[in-house]
DNA sequence: AACTAGTGCAACCGCGAAAGC
DNA sequence: CGCTTTCGCGGTTGCACTAGT
C-alpha cells in the first residue's frame, strides 16, 4: 500500500507537511495518501478490533495506529454514526418520530441534542431522517417545518378559493386580501373544524391524553379543511369566472398575516380579519397548552411538550381582535 | 429494456468551540 | 494569554437504489 507509506512519511516529516495547494484552509482528508468514499468491511472490521482493544478517542492518531488510511475525523464518524455497538437499526417508530418533532420546534436544528434524547439514533440519522420524511410531511400538512407554524395563509386562501369560486353572486375583490373588514374564513368550515376538534378533544381524553398532547391538530384541521376545500372546488361549475393567479394570492395573503414586529423580543401576531368561531378555536386550543412561564411563540405552544404548565398568554382587545403577545424563541434557553 | 426523476442515506466539508501547551 | 490542535456539530454532497414512463 504505497499510499500509506506516503502518509506515514509525511506525517512524520513536519508538523504540518501535508498541506496540499489548495486556497485556503485544506480539509484534513486532502491529505494524499488519505482514503475518502465508502468504508470497505476489511477497514471497518480494523477500526471495531482498535476501539474494542483501545477504547475510542484520539482520533487523530487513531488512524494510523489502527492501520487505516484515513483521517481521524472519517474514523469517528463511521464509529459514531455506523460502527458502534448501541446503534439502534431499522425504521424510526411512532414514538421517536414524535418526540423528534416536539424536541425539533424546542431545539431547532440542534441534532446532537435531539440525538442525545434518542437513545441508539445518531445526529445524522436524525437529521437525515428529518430531511426526507418528517419535513415533507409537516409541508403536506401545513406546518413550516422551519418555525413549527400552521400556515394560516394556506388555511386563508383555501377558505377565500372557496368562498370566491362557489359563490357565483360574490365578485373576487383584492382589497378583501388587504385588509379589508370582512372574514376571509368560511364560518360553516370553521364551524366543522371546531366540532371536529371537539370530537378529537373526547377521542383523545378516552385515550388518556389532553389535547396538548396532540400538537399538530390545528395543522390536522387545516389539511382536513384544505381537502374538503378542494372537494368543494372541484363540484364547482365555473363560469365567466375570472382567472386569478394563485401566486398573487398566496403573496397577499401571507402579507396579511404577518407578524406585527412590535418589538425585538415579543412577536405580535394579529387575527383580526378571521371569523370569530376561527379565533374562538385558536385561543381554545392555545388555552390548552402553556408557555411554561418561558418564551414561546404561538407556534411552539401548538407543539409545547405535554410537561408544561397550563398558563395562556393570549387576550382579546377590541371586539374580535385577538392578539397574542408571546417572547419569540430568541428568548428561551432550555436545559435539557 | 432503457432512461429519468425522486428518494434515502452514508460520508464529506467547513466552521467554531474546547482543550492543550 | 495567545497560539495550535483536536473534536464535534450542522450543512451539503454524491451515490445507490427504486419507481415511473
Amino acid at each position: 500500500m504505497p499510499a500509506v507509506h506516503l502518509l506515514f512519511l509525511c506525517d512524520s516529516s513536519s508538523p504540518r507537511p501535508l498541506l496540499l495547494f489548495s486556497m485556503g484552509r485544506a480539509s484534513c482528508c486532502d491529505k494524499v495518501g488519505v482514503k475518502k468514499g465508502p468504508w470497505t468491511p476489511e477497514e471497518d472490521q480494523k477500526l471495531i478490533d482498535y476501539i474494542q482493544k483501545h477504547g475510542q478517542g484520539s482520533w487523530r492518531t487513531l488512524p494510523k495506529k489502527a492501520g487505516l488510511a484515513r483521517c481521524g475525523k472519517s474514523c469517528r464518524l463511521r464509529w459514531t454514526n455506523y460502527l458502534r455497538p448501541d446503534i439502534k437499526r431499522g425504521r424510526f417508530s411512532f414514538e421517536e418520530e414524535e418526540a423528534i418533532i416536539q424536541l425539533h420546534s424546542v431545539l431547532g436544528n440542534k441534532w446532537s441534542k435531539i440525538a442525545a434524547c434518542l437513545p441508539g439514533r445518531t445526529d445524522n440519522e436524525i437529521k437525515n431522517y428529518w430531511k426526507t420524511c418528517i419535513r415533507k410531511r409537516l409541508l403536506r400538512m401545513g406546518i413550516d417545518p422551519v418555525t413549527h407554524t400552521p400556515r394560516l395563509d394556506l388555511l386563508d386562501l383555501s377558505s377565500l378559493l372557496t368562498s370566491s369560486l362557489c359563490n357565483p353572486a360574490s365578485q373576487f375583490d383584492f382589497s378583501r386580501l388587504l385588509g379589508g373588514p370582512e372574514t376571509l374564513a368560511d364560518s360553516q368550515q370553521l364551524k366543522m373544524a371546531a366540532d371536529l376538534l371537539s370530537s378529537q378533544r373526547q377521542s383523545s381524553n378516552i385515550h388518556g391524553e389532553g389535547l396538548q398532547e396532540q400538537p399538530y391538530l390545528l395543522a390536522s384541521l387545516q389539511e382536513q379543511q384544505l381537502q374538503l376545500s378542494s372537494q368543494q372546488l372541484s363540484t364547482c361549475t365555473l363560469p365567466n369566472e375570472p382567472f386569478i393567479d394563485e401566486a398573487l394570492l398566496m403573496q397577499a395573503s401571507a402579507a396579511q398575516f404577518q407578524p406585527a414586529a412590535d418589538s425585538n423580543r415579543w412577536t405580535s401576531v394579529s387575527y383580526q380579519s378571521l371569523d370569530p368561531s376561527f379565533a374562538q378555536l385558536v385561543t381554545e386550543t392555545s388555552n390548552l397548552i402553556s408557555t411554561d412561564g418561558q418564551g414561546y411563540n404561538l407556534t411552539s405552544l401548538l407543539s409545547t411538550p405535554a410537561s408544561s404548565s397550563l398558563n395562556s398568554s393570549s387576550t382579546y382587545t377590541n371586539g374580535n381582535q385577538l392578539k397574542y403577545q408571546i417572547p419569540d424563541l430568541l428568548g428561551v434557553s432550555m436545559c435539557m
